[in-house]
DNA sequence: AGCCAGGCAAGTG
DNA sequence: CACTTGCATGGC
């Protein structure tokens, strides 16, 4: 095993790793404590499975510490979007009371970036449930039909590759609770696997075609493709309007609810700018906790 | 017991 | 295009 620390002085308004990876962005990673969700254990160790390695990461009080067969600091560095300047992109925003209170709340939230399939097939899990189940559906599809991996004795899992679940049946993916999202999660897989639709076909895409052309998934609607846009594209100027955004936009910005999700999403964005999809997960983190 | 949870697809008018 | 309904399951 590697091992390697990050300073926190290199990363432009700090990290706060619990905080980042439990606001429900991202449901790839795990405690060792098997508590993911957990309150305490500010210096509990995370991991992921990133290109078939295990990642480890916790957070001290100056820097991040990471342990990985290879090194991990530049893996980490674009998963955990550290090179961010959360001051600037704050900056870009127009004044306001409940993202101030948001940021001051949560310094060091940052929005992660996933691996495209298995982003995509965590937001389509997202329909009608709660982070924590998400959370656990991602952990199951892992250990049921991913690749096993030895360390130090204890067994992790990959995330399973389009052709893995594109073939696995859908009553096996019923089997582990995810009822009518099982045929989603299949077809996606497949035309993923068949190249009808790709990452690749995609990633140089403004933001507006992304957003359409994720839409000819099954199960993607506008809400799932903005979150694969944001969380896994990078286009920080999407933004995801859920049952909780729209919630929040209704409490502390009356002025930008619209009728229609496109109409809102868009407000939302000619409000905050380029970096929309910052402020709607401060928001979003700050109204659901 | 009934309602809600990071929505979406399919069916109408 | 706007609107309605069904969808699996689990927690409270």
């Amino acid at each position: 095993m590697e091992k390697g620390t990050i300073p926190r002085s290199t990363v432009s308004g700090g990290i706060d790793l619990r905080t980042t990876l439990q606001s429900g962005q991202s449901f790839l990673w795990n405690r060792t404590d098997g508590n993911m969700y957990a309150e305490s254990s500010d210096d509990a160790w995370y991991y992921t499975v990133s290109d078939g390695e295990v990642v480890f990461v916790r957070q001290q009080s100056d820097r991040l510490e990471w342990r990985a067969t290879t090194d991990a600091a530049d893996n980490l560095r674009r998963r955990l979007r550290l090179q961010d300047d959360l001051d600037e992109i704050f900056d870009s925003f127009p004044e306001d009371v409940a993202l101030a209170r948001a940021r001051d709340r949560y310094p060091g939230l940052r929005v992660i970036r996933d691996p495209f399939f298995p982003c995509l097939v965590s937001f389509i899990c997202s329909a009608r449930t709660t982070v924590e189940q998400i959370h656990g559906f991602q952990t199951e599809l892992a250990r049921e039909f991913g690749n096993p991996i030895d360390v130090d004795g204890t067994t992790y899992h990959t995330y399973p590759q389009p052709a893995q679940l594109a073939a696995v049946p859908e009553a096996q993916l019923r089997d582990l609770g995810l009822g009518f999202r099982a045929p989603y999660i299949k077809q996606t897989a497949s035309m993923v696997t068949s190249g009808e639709l790709t990452a690749a076909m995609v990633w140089d895409e403004p933001y507006k075609t992304v957003h359409e052309r994720l839409q000819s998934f099954t199960g993607v609607g506008p809400k799932v493709a903005d979150c694969v846009a944001l969380f896994a594209l990078g286009h920080l100027e999407a933004v995801p309007v859920d049952r909780w955004t729209r919630r929040l936009i209704e409490t502390y910005f009356p002025d930008l609810a619209r009728e229609t999700y496109g109409e809102t999403a868009d407000a939302f964005r000619e409000h905050f700018g380029q970096y929309a999809g910052y402020a709607q997960t401060y928001l979003f983190h700050y109204e659901r906790s």
